[in-house]
RNA sequence: GGGGAGAUACUCAAGCGGCCAACGAGGACAGACUGUAAAUCUGUUGGUGUAUUCCUUCGCAGGUUCGAAUCCUGCUCUCCCCA
């Protein structure tokens, strides 16, 4: 293999513009710009799949490795099974092992479609437990505990803010142990810089400090600020459901589609945080998108990269397809002369349900659509019949207009029908022969 | 241990014997306008229903009354003050 040549960018700087600097400590920027380093971000195992909530880490990790750095992903096998506490009112339960080491290896497997694992500056992805599970507890105390004062670990927020109500010792004790993970990693990684959410700021100091009391070491920290949405909504979730890398918990569609629905006000933030785009192109889209927002540019632009780095190019084809399906101009003609594999395909994202011929004929839609589709779209038929009667209901794209009449629209291919509760809410209903 | 206040639909919060399926606000959902955006306006927000009907709901269990979310008794839980 032949030595590569790293082109090295400053980070601070690139992080900076791209508004991702919540905090950072004096002299992180000179201690970069030296050379190589390598920097690390913990996630916690506490699902087995990273959400988009988690990606603001993840593309920090990827923007420093493209700087020409070195990005470590750690996961918390041993953390996780402690609880941070950071952010949190109430004591944590433990997660059992079996559950955490699923998750672990999901969230690992996740992280490796992001980072680049060849090259000088090569991704790794580490597991704290490696180096706790052999650390006795006195052995700890002694090594890491004998350089922090407790009047230092009382004056963090994270531990202010619960002492009215209470903290379990083990939680008091997790930045230490977060401390600890970034000596270990600053000692055999050359972890330099830890990363992570401006929550997260208490617990990396904590480490900074102990590498400089155990080993006159000088290590930095950077945060992330809190992505909000305009609308006071958390960012990256729907209702209360969180919008999941893992295609099998939030399909590409819903994915694709959330960073579509982003607003004008959000859109321009989110795509400097997660395009892998250079300043000047970015910058052009956004000045583009503001000479005529209605196109949305940058949602498009955004939601396609974004959309094919996580569920591959193949996932972004089917999510885009089915989108101008579902809320392009097309009419009933044009659904109608889908053939069944496309059909399948658009339709792939969306929820289904089936019911019998039988129960189709000869049923009225209100109740159509609450009780014979298992209450899926609609939780009564009262519901049904209000939101109908207030029009926003359509089967295969065409108004429903009373609740009483019976469902007689075409079948998709002989077995499908399209509901749509309001514009962006569709289901597919299939049609099987009654017995079978 | 003593004293006080409270528990109402997704959340906050009225109601304190019939006019209560329960004011109002927020949220959510839908319609109009748009750009699958935001803002705005309108509607819906226990179930059934064509319905001013009926059924189930106001912490839990009983009771008083023709009639209770509203009064009484017991229980459970929460908060505050004093020790």
């Amino acid at each position: 293999m032949l030595p590569q040549l790293l082109i090295m960018k400053d980070f601070v700087e690139e992080l900076r513009w791209r508004g991702m600097v919540h905090d950072i400590m004096p002299g992180t920027q000179a201690a970069l710009n030296k050379g190589l380093a390598a920097a690390y971000i913990g996630f916690d195992p506490t699902a087995d799949s990273l959400h988009i909530g988690n990606m603001v880490q993840v593309m920090t990790l990827v923007h420093f490795q493209k700087c020409g750095h070195k990005p470590i992903a750690l996961v918390g096998g041993a953390t996780g099974r402690i609880g941070d506490p950071s952010g949190k009112s109430d004591e944590r339960s433990l997660l059992d092992e079996k559950v955490l080491n699923y998750n672990l290896s999901c969230i690992k497997t996740q992280l490796e479609n992001f980072l680049d694992f060849d090259g000088i500056n090569a991704a790794e992805v580490v597991n704290n437990y490696d180096w706790f599970k052999e650390f006795n507890f006195l052995d700890f105390i002694r090594d890491a505990g004998k350089h922090i004062t407790v009047n230092y670990m009382m004056a963090k927020d994270s531990v202010k803010a619960r002492l009215a109500s209470g903290l379990s010792f083990t939680e008091f004790s997790y930045q230490l142990i977060q401390g600890y993970d970034f000596y270990y990693l600053w000692k055999h990684k050359n972890a330099k810089l830890q990363l992570g959410g401006s929550d997260q700021w208490g617990n990396i100091v904590t480490g900074t400090e102990l590498i400089r009391r155990k080993a006159q070491g000088e290590a930095f920290a950077l945060t992330t600020p809190l992505i909000t949405k305009a609308d006071g909504s958390k960012f990256g979730k729907t209702e209360d459901e969180n919008i999941w890398l893992d295609p099998e918990k939030t399909s590409p569609y819903k994915f694709y589609q959330y960073w579509i629905n982003a607003s004008d006000e959000d859109v321009e933030k989110y795509i400097r945080i997660f395009s892998l785009k250079e300043k000047e192109a970015i910058e052009s889209l956004i000045t583009e998108h503001k000479k005529s927002p209605g196109q949305r540019l940058l949602q498009r632009t955004l939601a396609e990269e974004i959309t094919e780095r996580v569920h591959s190019k193949n996932g972004l084809e089917k999510a885009v397809k089915a989108s101008s399906i579902l809320f392009g101009k097309t009419a009933t003609k044009d659904l109608i002369s889908l053939d069944e594999r496309t059909l399948m395909q658009v339709f792939e994202g969306i929820p289904q349900t089936e019911v019998s011929k039988t129960a189709l004929e000869s049923t009225d839609t209100a109740t159509f659509l609450s009780e014979t589709t298992h209450n899926l779209i609609f939780k009564s038929k009262g519901e049904a019949r209000k939101m109908i009667q207030g029009g926003g209901v359509s089967i295969n794209k065409l108004k429903v207009t009373s609740p009483e009449d019976i469902v007689n629209h075409d079948l998709l291919q002989g077995k499908y029908l399209l509901a749509q509760k309001g514009k962006k809410n569709y289901f597919l209903i299939k049609v099987i022969e009654a017995g079978t």
